[in-house]
DNA sequence: AATTGCTTACGAATAAAATCGTACCAATGG
DNA sequence: CCATTGGTACGATTTTATTCGTAAGCAATT
């Protein structure tokens, strides 16, 4: 198996990457387009973070056409793993519980959520 | 009410804000010497970070001492919650319940913890 | 009184991230 | 054919965070 990648996408790279997950593929302006709804920065600098992204491996993108096409080269899945861990234990002691708890008692989810959760509760007291 | 401090302590204050939150005060030698433990920074980067940290507000100290007490002045509690708060909104789309999955799925706590956690499960499916 | 050791203060260097201006290229429409 | 439009490339600047060297104060010890 290949050494996991351990990257670190900053602030501004993890607003990109949202895009990405969403969409799937996207044109630097689509995503620039939509991180403008929120934020307020030049086309040239989403260019530029992007450029900077496809550098480092965080993203692939098709330059066969003018106009480049871009897509996550790392996971959601993965990304969120790799931030969660890290901040359980920089936050949290190292105990996802008292994470889990935090997260709970603050944004409590609605009932479908909570089955949810509650399944896999069982699932874990079972082992 | 005072409007809630929207304060964004960087990595390294985070580091030291643990040391502060563990030990309630302690001067900068104090902490130094934990952080040099998994750390190499030279003692005069902790005292300027602390001095920073100051400035921000982010600790207070008693300097009635030649050799000057901290003390943290934002809560754990605070700080876990708006980072936590910040990161269900930035990477999983706003959803709590997928932090809680993500969590517990890749650190699983152990009985006593999940015990915990399903006491306070079964708080919130009563309301 | 001089030396040593521990302290704070603080400017400055370095590093990392984010921002932007400008150049340049290709396609398109007049 | 030329101007316009919309794209990439990329250097330079700005901003923020981190790091450290050096000066200066004070107290204890020689």
């Amino acid at each position: 198996m290949a050494a996991a990648k351990q990257i670190k996408p900053t602030e501004s790279e993890l607003e990109i990457l949202r895009v990405l997950w969403d969409k799937g593929t996207a044109t630097v302006r689509e995503v620039h387009e939509i991180l403008a709804e929120h934020k307020d920065a030049g086309y040239t600098t989403t260019l530029k973070l992007m450029q900077i992204m496809f550098e480092k491996g965080i993203v692939k993108r098709d330059d066969s056409s003018k106009t480049h096409i871009y897509r996550a080269n790392i996971t959601r899945e993965n990304t969120q793993q790799q931030i969660v861990g890290k901040m359980i234990n920089s936050l949290f002691g190292g105990s996802s519980t008292q994470l889990v708890m935090q997260a709970l008692g603050n944004h409590a989810p609605n009932k479908d959520e909570l089955e949810e959760i509650q399944k896999l509760l069982d699932n874990l007291k079972k082992q």
